[in-house]
DNA sequence: AACTGATTGAAACGCGCGTTTGAAATGGGC
DNA sequence: GCCCATTTCAAACGCGCGTTTCAATCAGTT
């Protein structure tokens, strides 16, 4: 009968993990129960302990799981040699970007990982080893191209920190930053697109390779 | 027999409130038990459900007299006439940063309060409205004064919320900050003081007040 | 068709949770 | 000293959780 279902996956265990993320990212691991996840993915309860062990272990995979999928599907150097390092400063703003916040890819991956940096379970250290140490330190790498030995590492790093977290608190606290902006700004200002410029801007502008913000001039 | 007890308190219903202050922030709503609560406030179990009703009316009231205190004991303009903005600006930035990460007050208070923004609930709204919205709309000010009828309110705000998020990861992320810093930095570059110097330098270089993080002079 | 190991299913188990109970203890007013 | 409202306490209740059980079902082999 394999024409009867829609959407879902063949395997019961791909089908777990995936109901897994969703319900873990929007709950958290106390609040989530075995029994909404297994009804979620179309599976008897008995299939979690069947599979996986039990909630903590089929936790750990499912953290495992989707940071992986993300390490695969985000290029580490995708800029051709010869790129000038504004220009990938700004790609790089943007691709993070992007990513916490578009619509693309399914949104509880991105949640989930949020949840391990904001209350960190033993499934964080490889997470911030694969993913968030190299994408930090190609940010610090592109700010030590632009600073020109201007700067030394450890200001690189509080620069690379800056960056991140005018990125970060968009995704972590998007709800609070909704109620203090108004509506129609939120949708036209504080999106990717227009945030990565703001944010770019901003930090060529502190190290002095942009016009400050408060000039009309065009950049430098 | 006033004289008998060390630090605590003699009303029980303080006794709870403080306790369930702790948990509820260490642990959040779900994972912290009206049992624990109760253990480390010195009462029976039976003393939540005759003071408060039940465990979420005890959490309502436990962020609210938090809310309360945080916002009685933070004084919003602080300053004579006559400081100029940047001074205003390099005191807002310290001070939220001391209240943020200072060892100074209960940790539990600041805690209970980031749950809410990074997760909110019914209590969300008053706190934002109360304590998070009028700092945020004195940073606009403080901005709006030295950006000097150069930036139009929205850009203020982008510039506002770009501040805020410097300073917010710290908080929210610590954990994770920490990974990624070698330990002497984080202990001598990323702590309230210095940090407090590197945001605000940040923010006047990129708004052309002070000389760009790139060059050795002093700020203009 | 019969056997066999892997998978599924409905039901139950034990436990810890929030909550309730009802009696015991407490303490100020007469 | 007694009364009564308030507060404390140990014990229990009901419920939903993660987990287990074991029989039913399925799929591949002979």
């Amino acid at each position: 009968m394999r024409a009867g279902e829609t959407a879902a996956s063949e395997d019961p265990k791909e089908r777990i993990l995936s109901a897994a993320g969703e319900v873990f990212a929007e709950r958290g691991f106390e609040a989530a129960t075995v029994r909404d996840i297994c009804l979620a993915a179309g599976v008897n309860v008995a299939a979690v302990n069947y599979y996986f062990g039990d909630k903590q272990k089929l936790y750990n995979e499912t953290v495992r799981q989707a940071h992986q999928r993300l390490v695969a599907q985000v290029p580490l150097s995708p800029w051709p040699e010869g790129t000038p390092a504004r220009a990938k400063l700004r790609d790089f703003i943007g691709n993070v970007l992007e990513r916490m916040l578009g619509f693309g890819r399914p949104r509880w991956q991105t949640r989930l990982m949020l949840r391990e940096v904001l209350q960190p379970t033993d499934a964080c250290r490889d997470l911030v080893e694969d993913y968030i140490l190299p994408q930090f330190q190609l940010l610090i790498s592109i700010l030590g191209d632009l600073a020109d030995g201007h700067l030394e590492e450890p200001q690189l790093r509080q620069v690379a920190m800056s960056i991140i977290g005018q990125m970060f608190i968009y995704r972590a606290a998007g709800d609070v930053v909704g109620m203090l902006l108004p509506a129609d700004e939120m949708q036209s200002l504080h999106t990717p697109v227009p945030l990565a410029d703001h944010i770019t801007h901003y930090a060529l502008a502190a190290l002095g390779l942009a016009s400050p913000l408060t000039s009309s001039e065009p950049r430098a």
